[in-house]
DNA sequence: GCATAATCGACCACTCTGGTCAAGATGCTC
DNA sequence: GAGCATCTTGACCAGAGTGGTCGATTATGC
C-alpha cells in the first residue's frame, strides 16, 4: 500500500474505506467493482490503483482494516471478570452494539466473507485470523463463569447454551421489528425495560431459586 | 413458458432446474449467468430460451418452483392438532429437514432472495406470496397450543418464544458441527438420544413440575 | 418422404472489467 | 518566477462475459 494514503484528509480516508466496504460487503470479492468503488468515494480511478496496487491487495487491506477495527473497538475491550454469566453477557452484547452503531461496515463485510467462499482460498491467512478471532470470544465467554448461581438439575454448560440462545433469539427479533421502523423519536425506554424483564425471566428460569435480585435496579 | 418443457424427460427438467436454482441461489439474479446455467445442465444455450423467453422469466419460473416445493412438500404437511408445544415444533422441524434433505436448492434460493434486494423491485407479486409464506406458517404455529402444560409464573408467549429460541439455537449448532464432517457412517443414534436429552432439559425448565413423561419413549 | 418439432452452438452487439498512463494540477524550495 | 516532486484525473485499453438470436442440423411421427 502507498504510504502517500495514510497521509491524506482523515475525512477522506473514512470516505474512501466506507465506499471500498460497502462495496466488497455488499457485492463480494469477484462482483465488486472498482468502478462503482472510486465513484462512490469521489476519487479519479488511478488514485485507487496508485494507493493499493491491485484490486486483490484493495480487498486484502480492506478485510484487515476491518479484523483491526473489530479487534479495537470491541474485542479487546471485553471484559471477562464479570462472575454472573447473563450480565456478563449483556455487557458484551452493549459492547457489540455499539461498535456496530458506530460504524455497521466492518461486520457486514466480515458476514460476507464467511457466507460467501469468494475469498476463502484467495486468502487463507486472514480467513484463519477471522476464526481465531471467532473462536477466541466465544471460548472465552465460557471461562470463570460462577455456575453456582445456576440450578444444580442441569449442567450448567447446558444452562450457558441456553441463556446465549434464548438471548441471541431474543436480539433478532428486536432487530427484526425495528430494521424498517423510523428509529428517531423511538421509545427506547420501554425496550430497555422490557429486555430486563426479559432477563429476569431467564433469571428465574435458569438460575437457583431465591433473591438473586431484580436487574432493574442497574 | 414452451409447454415443450413439460413434455421433457423428468430426469431431464430436474437437471435443469436443479442447474437453474443453484446458479441464482448462490449469484442473485443479476450476477447469475445463463451460460453457466446451460454448461451445467448440459443443454445448448438455444433450448433455454426456447423453453423459457427470458432470464427474466426463468427467474421468475424458477421463484414459483421453489415456492410450489415447499408449499407441497412442507407448508402443506404441516399438522397443528398436536397440543404439545414441543412435540409439534419438533414435528414441524422434522418436516423441514426431510424436504431441505430431498433438496435443499428451493430453499437456498428463498433464502438468497429473502436477503438480497436484487429481485424485491423486479418481483413484487411474488416478494408477497412469499412474506404469506413465512407469515402463515408462523402465525399457525401458535395456534391452539395447550398453555396448560406450562408453568405458570412466566407468560405462555414468553415460554413458547425461548422454547422456539432454544430449540433453533440447538439446531443451528449441530447444523454447524455436521457442516465440515462426513455423514455417511455417522452415529446418528447418539445424536438423536442427545436431542431427547435436550427436549427434556426444556420440559423441566419450561413446563409443570410432575411427571410429563420423557420424551425417550417416543 | 416430408413436415414439424427439438436441439445446438457460433455469433451478435453491448456492457463492464481491472488496470494504465499521458497530461495536467498542486505544492514546495530556491 | 523556475524547477521539481508529488498528486490527481479520466479517457482509454484489451479482454471477458452478457442476454439473446438464428440458420443449420437432427430426431420424431405420420
Amino acid at each position: 500500500m502507498n504510504e502517500a494514503f495514510h497521509k491524506l484528509d482523515p475525512e477522506k480516508q473514512r470516505r474512501i474505506w466506507d465506499a471500498v466496504l460497502r462495496e466488497f460487503a455488499q457485492h463480494g470479492y469477484a462482483n465488486a467493482s472498482t468502478n462503482r468503488i472510486v465513484q462512490e468515494a469521489g476519487i479519479g480511478k488511478g488514485m485507487l490503483f496508485y494507493y493499493f496496487n491491485s484490486k486483490e491487495e484493495l480487498f486484502r487491506r480492506a478485510l484487515e482494516y476491518s479484523l483491526d477495527y473489530l479487534q479495537r473497538e470491541y474485542v479487546s475491550k471485553l471484559d471477562y471478570t464479570e462472575p454472573d454469566f447473563i450480565t456478563r453477557f449483556v455487557q458484551i452484547t452493549e459492547l457489540k452494539m455499539r461498535a456496530h452503531l458506530q460504524n455497521p461496515l466492518p461486520f457486514a463485510l466480515l458476514a460476507n466473507v464467511q457466507i460467501n467462499q469468494d475469498a476463502r482460498q484467495l486468502f487463507p491467512d486472514l480467513q484463519q485470523r477471522m476464526a481465531e478471532l471467532a473462536s477466541s470470544e466465544l471460548s472465552k465467554l465460557w471461562a470463570n463463569v460462577d455456575t453456582s448461581l445456576f440450578r444444580e438439575d442441569i449442567p450448567p454448560r447446558q444452562v450457558m447454551n441456553l441463556i446465549r440462545w434464548s438471548m441471541e433469539g431474543y436480539q433478532n427479533e428486536v432487530m427484526n421489528q425495528l430494521k424498517d421502523k423510523d428509529l428517531t423519536g423511538l421509545d427506547w425506554q420501554a425496550y430497555v425495560e422490557e429486555f430486563y424483564a426479559f432477563l429476569d425471566v431467564l433469571r428465574k428460569v435458569f438460575y437457583k431459586e431465591g433473591d438473586h435480585g431484580s436487574t432493574k435496579s442497574q
